[in-house]
DNA sequence: TCTGGGGTCCTAGGACCC
DNA sequence: TCTGGGGTCCTAGGACCC
């Protein structure tokens, strides 16, 4: 039985924070920021601050996404930096999914600014890349940014297709031209090999993606594991089974970091920032309707050495006071007290939904105040998102 | 004036049980 | 004086993605 070929369409954004913020700039009548160097970053005074997004032009003159913005200003003391706006950046993901969605709706969202669609239960009576066209120049024309459209029979192809020439194209890696166009790639081209995997890889005399197609699994398998190999055997290849999944996974754990702008390390400053963590992320576990029963701390030292510890607790909770309690117990444990932290982490895993809640006879009788406290919390949490948002439409009118 | 923030998955060792 | 083997859970750490 012949199987039918799959199509695979991958949408990425082009420069996603960028354009998105160009455009929302230009809605301002400012110039069009993809056109110079720029960037998009966190706080730009934050002295720690990183891009997110840098322009075409910006990436011609060295500056790359995830280096410190005082870097790349050294490299071009022009440079517009610009700070992202998530609010706004949210829409324009929502606008950019929803007509994605009228090509297929078997849709996977990849991330904020990329999604795999399943076109093969198209009724085909045109080229797909006319249809990939069509779909590119849709976005581009009704919400102003582009996008790179890549093909294939699966979604690495398709994926990797959409990597190929930027911005505004469309591209197509079908299985016949895997030799052509991929083998010829650095291995570091390929998803999944990382930095440290292309070292190992080019320490072994692979430096293509062809390269790493030639090898058999069992002697990658002595360099990255058993299932990390075949993984890259089938995907240099050209082979990947993996369906499109239109089903948005639960997430399995929610943490919130915070990187200070100086090293610090008095204890007050520390307890100070794991309180407001434990707040962030036992309310974004209660908006989710989750309970944990697994705490875990990191800290960063000022030579990013890194030390984490978990705690699991023997009743799910999604009250503040006890999440934070955990993660006190836990930082006592790695940290000494003194040293500078540079960064310090809060997170939950071990998700459920379910309500174990049991009155026990030796429950802390504060417990009634913290669900109270955190009850209070979600309120005035959801005014302020409320009334951020009725300025933020007041402003865009 | 060096290096954010939020996730996922995998591996390896130790504890513990049968 | 010896010291199997399988399974599961927990924990720490590392790699990758955007």
């Amino acid at each position: 039985m012949s199987k039918r070929r799959r199509v695979i369409f991958h949408i990425d954004v082009n420069s996603a924070f960028l354009s998105w913020t160009a455009v929302q700039l230009m809605q301002g009548g400012h110039q069009d920021i993809r056109l110079v160097p720029s960037v998009v970053s966190g706080d730009p005074n934050d002295r720690r601050s990183i891009i997110t997004a840098a322009s075409i032009p910006a990436k011609k003159l060295g500056i790359k996404t995830a280096e410190p913005v005082s870097m790349a200003l050294r490299k071009c003391p022009n440079l517009v930096v610009v700070q992202g706006d998530w609010e706004w950046y949210r829409r324009c993901s929502e606008g950019f999914i929803e007509i994605c969605r009228k090509y297929s709706p078997v849709l996977q969202q990849f991330s904020i600014d990329e999604c795999f669609i399943d076109m093969t239960l198209r009724n085909w009576g045109e080229d797909p890349v006319d249809v990939a066209l069509r779909l590119k120049n849709e976005v581009k024309t009704t919400l102003g940014f582009t996008v790179n459209v890549g093909i294939g029979s699966n979604k690495l192809l398709a994926k990797m297709a959409s990597e190929f020439e930027k911005p505004d194209k469309v591209h197509t890696l079908w299985d016949e031209e895997v030799q052509e166009k991929m083998w010829p790639l650095e291995v570091r081209e390929l998803l999944w090999v990382g930095k440290k995997t292309e070292e190992k890889l080019q320490m072994y005399g692979i430096h293509t993606i062809g390269e790493l197609a030639q090898r058999s699994v069992g002697s990658l398998t002595r360099l990255v594991g058993k299932k990390f190999a075949e993984q890259l055997h089938e995907n240099a290849n050209g082979r990947d089974e993996s369906p499109v999944e239109t089903e948005v996974p639960e997430a399995k754990s929610i943490s919130a970091e915070r990187t200070f702008s100086n090293d610090i390390g008095t204890e007050k400053e520390i307890d100070r920032a794991l309180f407001n963590l434990a707040c962030v992320v036992a309310h974004r576990m209660r908006r989710a309707d989750f309970h944990t029963s697994c705490v875990s701390v990191f800290i960063k030292h000022k030579d990013f050495s890194v030390v984490q510890k978990q705690h699991q607790m023997s009743q799910p909770t999604n009250i503040t006071a006890v999440i934070l309690n955990e993660a006190r117990a836990i930082l006592r444990d790695i940290w000494d007290g003194k040293s500078p932290i540079r960064q310090i982490g809060l997170g939950v895993s071990k998700l459920t939904h379910e309500n174990t809640f049991q009155m026990s006879l030796f429950e802390d009788p504060k417990m009634d105040y913290y669900r109270e406290w955190d009850r209070k919390f979600d309120e005035e949490k959801a005014q302020n998102e409320d009334a951020r948002m009725l300025a933020y439409e007041r402003k865009r009118q």
